[in-house]
DNA sequence: AATATTTTTGTATGCGATTACAATTCTGTT
DNA sequence: AACAGAATTGTAATCGCATACAAAAATATT
C-alpha cells in the first residue's frame, strides 16, 4: 500500500505538503503541486479514508434505513436520496430492515460507532423516545413517516389530505358504500390515511359500518384477501379506497376473480403511484407521491443539518395529487 | 464523546484490557471483566469503529454496486446480498449507477480508499479489465453478470437456456413467427438471451425476418414500442419473446390498445419473473430467476473470499424455470 | 539595504482503537 | 518456601492522515 509518506519522501517534501495539495491546492505554489501530482500519479496514490476519517471524524457517509427496499416506493425515494448524496460527496449505506424493529435499533449503532454522519429514517417503527436521543446527537431527517410532535425535518405528503382526496372523488362519483383497506394501524401513515378517509365520510354525512373498514400490511397478499372478505358480504362496497398500489392491485385481482369488473362493477382507487399502477390494466386511480423528489429534498436537508447550516421550517410537505386513471367509475343508486 | 481510556481509567485498568474484554473476553478475568463491562455501561461507551477500522485495515462493510435500485430484480438480489450481509456482520454500501458507467467506475474508488472490503457487481459495463484488476487486488464477486473468460466468482443463470426454454415454449406452441425484443446488446446478458433465441429458432429449423428482433432497453417503454412497430408489420409475429419482463408489459399493453388480446391473438412470454407478473393481467409467462438467492449465494461466495477460504468453483448456475401462466396459447397456423 | 509582511513548507502531535511485547500475578510442583 | 510455568494485565508502538504551530523563503515596504 502507497502511502502519504511514500509520495512525500519521492516527491521530496512533506507529509504536510502532500496532504495540502490535495485538499487545499491554493496554498501550495503550483511548482510543487504538479510535482506530487505527478509523484501520486506514478505511485498510483489513494489517500486511506479511514485514516482521513479517523482524523476529521468525519466519514463523508450517511446512513439510509428503509422497511423494504423491495418496494418499489422506497426504492425511488432512495434513488432520489442517492442523488443528491453523490453529487454532495457522500455515500449511502443501506439499511434494509424488512419491517422489523429489532434490526431498525441494530442498525442505529452504525451511527454511535461514527460509521456514518447522518441518517435518513424512511420508516419509524422504534420508539420515538430513542429517535429523539438520536436526533439530538446525531443529524436526523425523517422521510414519508413522521414522529408525531417532534422537531426532527421531515419531509413527507399529508397522508391526511391526500386520503381524503382519494375519498372525496369515490364520493362524487356517487358511491355511498366504500370499503377501505388501510395499512397497518401501528404507523403513522397507516393512521393519517385512515383518519383520512373517515374525515371526508363524515364530512358528506355517510355512514360506514365497521366491516368494511379492514387493516392489511401493504401487501398484495392482504389486499386480495380482504377485498374478498367484502365481497362475500351480503352488500358489498361499490367501490373501494386502498392504502397503497399493490393492496388495489389485490382488490381489483379479487373482484375480477370473482366474475365482476373494475370499474364496472366496483370502482377502485389506491395511493403511491408507484409504476406498475399506470401498466396494470385497468391503469390505476392513485394518490401520486412525488417519491424521488421526497428522497432528494430529504437529503438536501441532511446536508444542510451536516453543514450546521439552519433549517427554516421542520415539516416538508411535499404535494400529492389524485392521478385519475381507469379504476373507478360514476355510481348510480 | 467517551473512548476507551475513559472506561480504563474509570475502571482503573489500562487500554488493553478495556479491548480485550470486547474482543477476547476468554483473556480476561471475570471479575475484571465485569468491572469494565460494568463501566461501559455506565458511561455508555460505543467503540469508534473508524479507529479500529483503520488499526486492523477492515472496515466490515463491502460495496454493492446495482445498475438501476429501482428495478424489483435487482432490489431483490440486493436483499438477498443484504440479509447474509448483517448475519456475518457486515453493512452494505450502495452505489447506484443509473446505468452510467462512469459512476460505476467511480464507485471502485471506494474501494481503492479502503471504505469496503469488498465488492458485490451487478453490472458488468465497465471495461473488464478494470473488473479484473480490482479483483486481483480485493475480493470481487459477480452476480447476475459475468465477464467473458474471467476466473473472477460469478453467480448468474444460464440466459443462454433460459431463453432457449422461452423460445422452446413458443414454437411447441406451434408459433412460427416469433417477434424477439432483446435487452441492450452491449451487455453479456442482453447478448446472450438473444444467442439463446436464435439457436433455438435454428434448432427448429425457423426462419426469422431481421426486423422481428429488435433492441430494446429493459424498459416498459421500450417494450410497448417495438412491439407496436411489430404491430404495424405487413405479417405481424404471432408470437414474441421479451427479454425481461418490463418489456413484456410494454408488449402486452401495446398490442391490447390495438384491440388485440394476449394471449388470443399474439403470445408473450417474458424474462425475471418479477412480483407484477403474477399480478398482471393476463398473468405473465416468463423465466423465474431466484434472484434473492443469487443475492444470497453471492454474498456467501464474498464471505468465503473475505476469509481467504478456498472456493471451488468459479461459476456458479443457479437453476433458472419456465412459469407458465396466462399470456402464451396455441396458434395454429 | 534593512526590515516587515506574506506565502510556502516542514515538524510533530493526535485522532481512538489494537496488539506485540514486557511485566506482573497466580498456580501448581517440589 | 522456592521456583517454574501459565494466566492475566500493562506499556507503548502503530495504523495513515490532517493540522497547529514553527520555520524558512519570497515578497513588499521603508
Amino acid at each position: 500500500m502507497v502511502r502519504i509518506i511514500d509520495v512525500a519522501k519521492k516527491a521530496n517534501v512533506s507529509t504536510a505538503t502532500v496532504s495540502r495539495v490535495l485538499s487545499k491546492p491554493n496554498t501550495v505554489t503550483e511548482e510543487t503541486t504538479e510535482k506530487v501530482l505527478q509523484v501520486i500519479k506514478e505511485l498510483n496514490y489513494q489517500p486511506n479514508a479511514l485514516a482521513r476519517q479517523l482524523r476529521t471524524l468525519e466519514t463523508k457517509t450517511i446512513l439510509v434505513i428503509v422497511p423494504d427496499i423491495t418496494n418499489p416506493f422506497f426504492s425511488k425515494v432512495l434513488r432520489g436520496i442517492e442523488s443528491v448524496a453523490v453529487i454532495n460527496g457522500y455515500q449511502v449505506l443501506l439499511g434494509d430492515t424488512g419491517n422489523d424493529l429489532e434490526r431498525e435499533n441494530g442498525y442505529l449503532n452504525i451511527l454511535l460507532q461514527k460509521k456514518a454522519d447522518g441518517l435518513v429514517l424512511l420508516t419509524a417503527k422504534m420508539k420515538s423516545k430513542s429517535i429523539e436521543e438520536m436526533a439530538l446527537k446525531y443529524p436526523v431527517v425523517l422521510a414519508c413517516e413522521y414522529v408525531e410532535g417532534s422537531a426532527i425535518p421531515t419531509v413527507s405528503i399529508n397522508n391526511i389530505s391526500g386520503a381524503q382526496k382519494a375519498t372525496e372523488y369515490l364520493v362524487k362519483l356517487g358511491h355511498k358504500r366504500i370499503g377501505f383497506i388501510s395499512g397497518p394501524l401501528d404507523g403513522v401513515i397507516g393512521q393519517d390515511r385512515l383518519k383520512g378517509f373517515y374525515q371526508t365520510i363524515a364530512r358528506y354525512n355517510l355512514r360506514i359500518e365497521s366491516v368494511l373498514v379492514q387493516e392489511g400490511n401493504f401487501s398484495y397478499e392482504s389486499g386480495f384477501n380482504i377485498m374478498n372478505q367484502f365481497l362475500d358480504l351480503n352488500h358489498p362496497p361499490t367501490a373501494v379506497f386502498a392504502a397503497n398500489d399493490e393492496m388495489a392491485f389485490g382488490a381489483i385481482n379479487a373482484i375480477s376473480s370473482k366474475g365482476l369488473s373494475v370499474p364496472h362493477d366496483i370502482s377502485v382507487v389506491g395511493f403511491d403511484d408507484i409504476k406498475f399502477s399506470s401498466i396494470f390494466k385497468p391503469a390505476l386511480t392513485t394518490i401520486s407521491q412525488p417519491a424521488f423528489e421526497m428522497g432528494t429534498m430529504a437529503m438536501k436537508l441532511l446536508i444542510k443539518l451536516l453543514n450546521k447550516e439552519e433549517i427554516e421550517r421542520h415539516q416538508y410537505l411535499m404535494e400529492d395529487q389524485l392521478i385519475i386513471r381507469d379504476s373507478c367509475s360514476i355510481h348510480i343508486s
